[in-house]
DNA sequence: AAATAACACTAATAATCATTAGTTTTGTTA
DNA sequence: TAACAAAACTAATGATTATTAGTGTTATTT
C-alpha cells in the first residue's frame, strides 16, 4: 500500500497542490488527468479524495494562493512612501522573484485561470482588475508628477505584466541568469527603455 | 439537413479553421469537443471529418499559419536597411496589428501550441526560437552600435514579445483605445521607457 | 491491547471524448 | 434526366474521464 510522503514541514494538502501545480503546468488543467495526479504522489486516483473535494478545487486554490500574494504586495506598495518609479520597480522586482520561487503555481495561475468554475472565475478576474486598477493609478501618478512619459497607463501597466509574466523563467532560464540580472534588466527596460 | 455556410471569398477549410481558432480560444484545444465545434456550424460532429482529418490537424494548421506569417515578416525586415530601432519598431507594429486583424488565430498559436503532437510540437518551438534568435541579433546590433542600452538581449526580447503578445486587443480594448494608440504606446514604452 | 481515525484499496458508474463505418441526401455535371 | 461526387446523417466503438461506494489496512490515541 502506497502512501503520501509528507516532507517535515509540509501538510499533506500543500504536497498535493505542489504536484497538482507541475502537472497542471505541464499539461494543462483539462488535459491533466486526476489518475495522472495521483500516480506522481504513488497512490491510486480515488485515494486522493481523502483529502480533496475535487480536481477543480485544487485548480482555485492555486490561483487564489498567487492571487492572494500578489494583492498583499500591492497593499504594501500602496502604503509606502516610494515615488512612482520606485513602486513600479518593486512591483516588477516582486513579480520576478515570485515567478522564480513559485514557478509552476504562478504558471498556472497565469494560464489556467480561464478553467475556473464559473463564480470563482469572476472573484479571480474582479481581484486581477482591482490589481491592475491599482497600478495604473501609479502609473497615472507618474504622468502627473511629470516624472513618466505621457503614454496610455492601462496599455503601459498591460506591458509591464505581460513582460514580467513572459519571463516563464524555469524552462527557458533555469542557472543561465541570476535572479537579480532578470530584475534590473526588467526594471531597466520597462523604466528608462531600450534606447539610449 | 444541415450545411456550412461558405462566404463568398472563403473556402470550406478556411471557415472551419476560423471557428475553430475562435472556439480554441475560448475554451483551450483540450476543453473544446469536435462536437462543439461542428454546433458553431449547424452540423453533426462526424460530418466534420469530410472535411478534416482530425482535430489535431486543426490546432497544426492554426499555428504554423501564424507562425509562418511572423517568419516571413522577419525575412522582410532583416532585408531592409532599417536602423535596428526602427526594425524593432517595426516588429513590434506587425505583432499588434497581427494581434488584432487576427485575434483568435494568434491568441490559439499563443496558448495552446503546446497541445500540438510532438514532431509538430518540435517543429513550432524550432521556428519560434530561429524567430528570437533573429530578434537577439537586431538587439545586439543596436547594443554594438551604441544605439541601445545595454541590456540582456534575450530578456529584452523576451519582455518586447511577451508585452505584445499580452495586449491580447479584443478581449479588453476592443474599441477602447485605436490599432494606431496602441501601436504606438507599445512603440513609445518599449523603446523610450516610461521614465522622463 | 483496544478503539478510533486516517488513508489506501478495488470495483463500478455514468458521462464524454475523437473517430470510423455505413447510409442517405443533396448539388452538380454529363 | 441519369450519373456522380460532395457532404450530410445515424449508429457504434473503445478509450478515458471525474467521482462515489464500500472495504480493508495502517497509524494513532485511549
Amino acid at each position: 500500500m502506497a502512501k503520501i510522503i509528507v516532507q517535515k514541514d509540509g501538510s499533506k494538502k500543500e504536497i498535493i497542490l505542489t504536484h497538482a501545480a507541475e502537472l497542471f503546468r505541464k499539461k494543462g488543467f483539462t488535459a491533466a488527468s486526476v489518475r495522472e495526479l495521483a500516480e506522481t504522489m504513488g497512490i491510486e486516483a480515488p485515494s486522493l479524495y481523502n483529502h480533496i473535494g475535487s480536481k477543480a478545487e485544487l485548480l482555485q486554490e492555486i490561483c487564489f494562493e498567487v492571487a492572494t500574494d500578489y494583492t498583499a504586495h500591492m497593499e504594501e506598495v500602496l502604503n509606502s512612501t516610494l515615488s512612482p518609479a520606485e513602486k513600479i520597480a518593486n512591483i516588477i522586482r516582486f513579480h520576478v522573484r515570485k515567478l522564480s520561487t513559485d514557478f509552476d503555481k504562478v504558471f498556472v495561475s497565469e494560464h489556467e485561470w480561464k478553467r475556473l468554475p464559473q463564480n470563482y472565475l469572476e472573484q479571480f478576474l474582479a481581484q486581477r482588475k482591482a490589481y491592475e486598477k491599482n497600478m495604473i493609478a501609479i502609473v497615472q501618478d507618474g504622468i502627473d508628477k511629470k516624472i513618466f512619459n505621457n503614454l496610455l497607463p492601462s496599455i503601459a501597466v498591460l506591458a509591464i505584466l505581460s513582460a514580467v509574466r513572459g519571463l516563464e523563467l524555469r524552462q527557458r532560464h533555469k542557472n543561465e541568469f541570476t535572479i537579480e540580472e532578470l530584475e534590473e534588466t526588467m526594471i531597466q527596460h520597462l523604466l528608462h527603455g531600450i534606447i539610449k
